[in-house]
DNA sequence: CTTTTTTCTGAACAAATGTTCAGTTAACCT
DNA sequence: AGGTTAACTGAACATTTGTTCAGAAAAAAG
């Protein structure tokens, strides 16, 4: 059955995915007209619409895949530990892969943090849950180290944001090719947060 | 002497400023018109014109008076402590500073970190400038907490972002009238950062 | 090949954008 | 009071915005 005029997939296009990501990251979401997209893939902007039924869901497609990757990919990091294993070896997991998950996809980072307010209400709500659930996941690990006597923190859900900001922070500086190795990186932070929580 | 009409004013209009500081942060830069801005202070968009020359000067103009204010209100507080005082307490005066001062002004402070892509080139040269010598500030007393040996931290550039990133997030989720004072907010930062730095 | 289905063009739409400015209103000064 | 200066209006400007859609082009299917 052909597709009626004027309707669109359910998964955007990829050109057109990746020419949204570049664009919404380096300029900003409302600052990137549907025309600029199009020519990047090379394209008339009507074009566009047979691929999303509007600019919003674009951004909101963007956000939502990144957040779900990002939850996909903690519980298969989580799930690899050997059972058993402490809270210090499994905060020092998540401080890993946060940064190196992070660092691979600067621009779905970008996006997911700084354009919550473009998301209109109902959109904005269903991003903002997938992102509770992630700092659910660093905040269990952080309960799991204060009930064994790993940690010493005052309040947990401060600490899960804190820790979660720092970690951001390595987004606004850190360019592959520098001083530093990724993993030199890692270890910096992780020397960092792992003091930070300590008794 | 009269102002020629189309010329403006050096100093943006206090209500002006406020109106593009709430709007702004709200909404971002790109997302607000002049005529909302106009609307916000009870005028026509034409009349904007008389108190700055162009939208991005009012940017500019929002972000340049944050930083300089924070760079004052630093300078009065590093030199408000005793003589000698040692590199502990001077960290510790400068997390309830940062946070401190940040939190008076949510507004001002989500500009200035979220809208410096809408700068023009040379705009965004200053404020990076400005923002460098506020890092920079940091940074000198990490640096002697390490000279003294009070601190043991393996590179003091990533321990000054990483701080301040982590003070930041304290932006994205206190709201006065909460579970906790202000200062109650510091204290677990500054139990936080000072065992990050810690030896 | 022809027919069917999918994809894209190119023009058009109404609305909104930053900015200008002649002319009106308000404020101030003597 | 009148006269001077400052502030604001309201309309206009050229562009740009997101979005639609009839029809052309391309691709797939027969």
């Amino acid at each position: 059955m052909a597709r009626t005029q004027g309707s669109h997939s359910d998964i955007t296009g990829p050109r057109i995915r990746d020419a949204a990501l570049r664009l919404f990251a380096q300029h900003g979401y409302a600052a990137v007209s549907m025309r600029q997209i199009a020519k990047e893939v090379g394209v008339q902007a009507g074009a566009l619409y047979n691929y999303t039924p509007d600019k919003q869901s674009l951004l909101h497609r963007l956000m939502e895949g990144h957040m779900r990757e990002l939850l996909a990919a903690w519980q298969v990091q989580e799930s690899s530990g050997e059972a058993g294993e402490d809270a210090m070896a499994q905060l020092e997991r998540f401080v890993r892969f946060h940064i190196s998950f992070h660092m691979q996809r600067p621009d779905a980072v970008f996006i997911a943090y700084m354009e919550l307010r473009n998301l209109s209400e109902e959109n904005f709500i269903l991003i903002e849950a997938l992102r509770s659930s992630y700092e659910d996941a660093l905040e269990a690990v952080l309960k799991r180290g204060v009930d064994t006597g790993r940690f010493r923190i005052p309040d947990t859900k401060i600490a899960t944001l804190a820790v979660i900001a720092m970690l951001n922070g390595v987004m606004t500086w850190y360019r592959s090719g520098g001083r530093l190795s990724l993993e030199e990186v890692e270890s910096v932070y992780w020397d960092m947060v792992r003091k930070s929580v300590g008794v």
